[in-house]
RNA sequence: GGAGGGGUUCCAGAGCGGUCAAAUGGGGCGGGCUGUAAACCCGUUGACUUCGGUCUUCGAAAGUUCGAAUCUUUCCCCCUCCA
């Protein structure tokens, strides 16, 4: 059975795991359905780790159907056991709140709010969850699960055999996954559940639930867990996450991640996070320089979160600053006062005050290294004062390593 | 509850009275090479410094000592075995 959906999430390499993926070709041939990924709202924005499920909805919605997504207000209280070799801290609901309200902004500007068929719908589970009456949510669901098979989960096993400690807390996250899926599938006539491979359990455990206690048949589908040549995980880098939001991470750096990408993830890449024509990526790939798809890709990716002006700024700006070896206008920018730089200020505060390094000594030892520069000079003197008589039409690039440029201004 | 083993810098892991801001490896950062990639090579990796040093750190606290990551006591946490 052929879908154009599925066969694209195929040929995307967004399929991992389906529960039935013919019955469920059949029905998406048949009609406009509604699936839903369930979000982490831990912090108050995503990264790249979450976008592929970002791009499933994407793909969902440009196929016609439905996405839904469940901010996990109620869910986050808990805390996924998945995937995790130790419980993690437990959030405030007000946090969690405004993390959700941050979160929201991403997927409104990835996803389509424009076309009413496709719209995305936004749920909170807190809204079910929070107000569950013990003894009856273990009488009506609690009796469907059985804890032999529970302790052969995965994300219970693997806890329990390296002998780490699981929660009772934790332990019930699956069911209220399950849950989770029943109640949109009654609400919202969501019959798919999508999420990354690590979810497979909980996700089945829906599934089962939905089956037996309304004897219908509803959906899973899981997505790989992206595995990079380094062997690092996808998103997280030692300086940090690769955010979403642009108030964690301007446009500009956003890019500049994807640029950054090693030669051998360039194609897995294209694929996954942006929407050029498999075949037209097989094509390119073959033809063009790696560092020319790079920059499309970077463009894309851009592109698709931050939008085609964002996604060109930034692309002149690298142009600019690493081609060209000038300023480029997206750079990060810092601003001193007039008055204060004509009285000279010391490079080493500076640039510790200016977040650029986190200590003097690592300034230190940058100059020493030879990784600091004005304007293209290195700088070798840990004592040197900034002067006005740096700056260029008050102006002045400091450059850490190769990578790192903020432009100085002066107001 | 009883008997042992252990908690060291980002991680792993050595040190077991002074020469310890603490070996070694990994990771990170910077430099070189290159292509804003990988691999490789070099440097660096607690803070402050007038570059002489100074200060804070080895689970926590108290103590012994001229001197403690190293010895003692108490406490907290983790692991193994027995019940």
């Amino acid at each position: 059975m052929k879908n154009r959906f599925l066969d694209e999430m195929q040929e995307r390499g967004y399929l991992n795991q389906c529960t039935d993926y013919d019955k469920l070709s059949e029905i998406c041939n048949k009609k406009s359905i509604s699936g839903y990924i369930g979000f982490d709202c831990t912090a108050s924005s995503l990264h790249v780790g979450s976008l592929l499920q970002i791009m499933i909805l994407r793909l969902m919605q440009k196929h016609g159907h439905r996405p839904i997504v469940l901010l996990g207000g109620g869910t986050t209280l808990i805390g996924d056991p998945s995937g995790k070799d130790t419980t993690r801290k437990i959030l405030k609901e007000k946090e969690i709140n405004n993390n959700i309200k941050s979160i929201k902004k991403v997927f409104n500007k990835i996803l389509d709010t424009s076309n009413k068929k496709t719209a995305p719908i936004f749920v909170n589970n807190a809204k079910w969850l929070t107000k569950l009456n013990y003894i009856q949510f273990l009488r009506d669901i609690g009796s469907h699960f059985t804890i032999n098979k529970m302790l052969t989960f995965d994300s219970v096993k693997l806890r329990l055999e390296r002998e780490q400690s699981l929660s009772y807390m934790e332990f019930n996250y699956m069911i209220l996954q399950a849950y989770d899926f029943f109640k949109l599938f009654k609400n919202n006539n969501c019959i798919l559940q999508i999420g990354g491979s690590d979810q497979w359990g909980n996700i089945v455990s829906g599934v089962d639930l939905i089956r037996r206690i309304i004897q219908k048949e509803a959906y899973g589908l899981t997505s790989p867990l992206i595995t990079l040549a380094s062997g690092a995980k996808m998103g997280k880098t030692e300086k940090g996450a690769i955010w979403l939001n642009d108030d964690e991470m301007p446009p500009y750096e956003y890019w500049q991640f994807w640029r950054n990408t090693d030669d051998r993830d360039v194609k897995k890449f294209l694929n996954f996070f942006t929407e050029l024509d498999q075949k037209e990526i097989e094509n390119i790939y073959e033809k063009e320089n790696i560092n020319n798809l790079k920059i499309l890709l970077a463009n894309e990716a851009t592109k698709i979160l931050h939008g085609k002006m964002a996604s060109k700024n930034a692309e002149k700006t690298a142009k600019d600053t690493f081609e060209l070896g000038g300023i480029g206008s997206d750079l990060p920018e810092i601003k001193i006062n007039l008055n204060e730089i004509k009285k000279g200020i010391n490079f080493l505060d500076f640039i510790v005050n200016n977040n650029i390094l986190s200590s003097k000594s690592e300034v230190r030892r940058a100059i020493l290294n030879k990784g600091l520069k004005i304007d293209g000079v290195i700088i070798d003197n840990e004592k040197k004062i900034l002067q006005y008589g740096d700056f260029k039409n008050n102006l002045l690039k400091i450059s850490y390593g190769k990578k790192k440029h903020y432009l100085i201004k002066i107001i």
